[in-house]
DNA sequence: ATCCCGAGGG
DNA sequence: CCCTCTGGAT
């Protein structure tokens, strides 16, 4: 798919979904940052329970480092995997403390380095809080790439690569938050909702509802 | 029954 | 590449 026809297809995405550029739920960093750990296999219902409920018990890095991870985990257990998250939250509060002052920092390098944090993790943190682009890449933004012929590639570092080289740098955040949307909301896996698809003029796939 | 806004490990 | 971890939604 060439590069004017990818951009097409994201300018009406974008219309499709004002809101995805809207204010954010979490203004603070460790909040987004524990949210998108928490939000793994689980809905942004759910997450958005959790969280405040958490800050509410534990208000900042410190106060997590120093969990009872028998408590976090009762605390968590409704979004699933909750021994994984609660090990990584705490883990992470740790690093934080010993290494950052206590605050998220704003580098892939070390945002990566935490427990439980990858770059999909690290971007969305990045991207959303501290206005460092990045191209958020989950099953959703991997499928769609996929399905609009954006990439090719299947290891998740090669598809960011290719789809930060074919997109605008200034709204990779957003984008990706797009992508998002409308592969929760239609292009589903396996099987999109092809016939109320508003963009599938510009689909590649025209229709066919096979999984990738 | 089956799938999901990940990450770590074999 | 495969597997595991988990509850909840559908």
């Amino acid at each position: 798919m060439s590069r004017r026809r990818a951009l097409l297809l994201l300018e009406r995405l974008e219309a499709l979904y004002p809101d995805a550029h809207c204010a954010l739920f979490y203004r603070n960093p460790l909040e987004l940052l524990i949210a998108t750990i928490l939000s793994a296999q689980c809905t942004d219902v759910r997450v958005n329970q959790v969280t405040p409920a958490l800050f509410a018990r534990y208000p900042d890095a410190q106060a997590l480092a120093a969990a009872d991870p028998a408590e976090l985990e009762d605390l968590i257990r409704s979004t699933g995997f909750f021994r994984n998250k609660a090990k990584n939250i705490i883990g992470c509060a740790q690093a934080l403390v010993t290494d950052h002052g206590g605050e998220v920092p704003r580098r892939m390098e070390d945002l990566v380095a935490l427990p439980g944090v990858g770059r999909k993790t690290a971007n969305v943190v990045l991207g959303n809080i501290f206005a460092i682009p990045g191209m958020v890449v989950d099953t959703h933004v991997k499928r769609l790439a996929g399905r609009f012929g954006w990439t090719r590639e299947s290891d998740p570092v090669r598809i960011e690569k290719d789809l930060c080289q074919l997109l605008p740098e200034e709204r990779w955040t957003q984008t990706s938050h797009v992508l998002i949307l409308h592969g929760r909301a239609l292009c589903k896996a396996p099987i999109p909702h092809c016939s109320l698809c508003p963009v599938l003029d510009l689909c590649p796939r025209q229709g066919i509802t096979r999984s990738h």
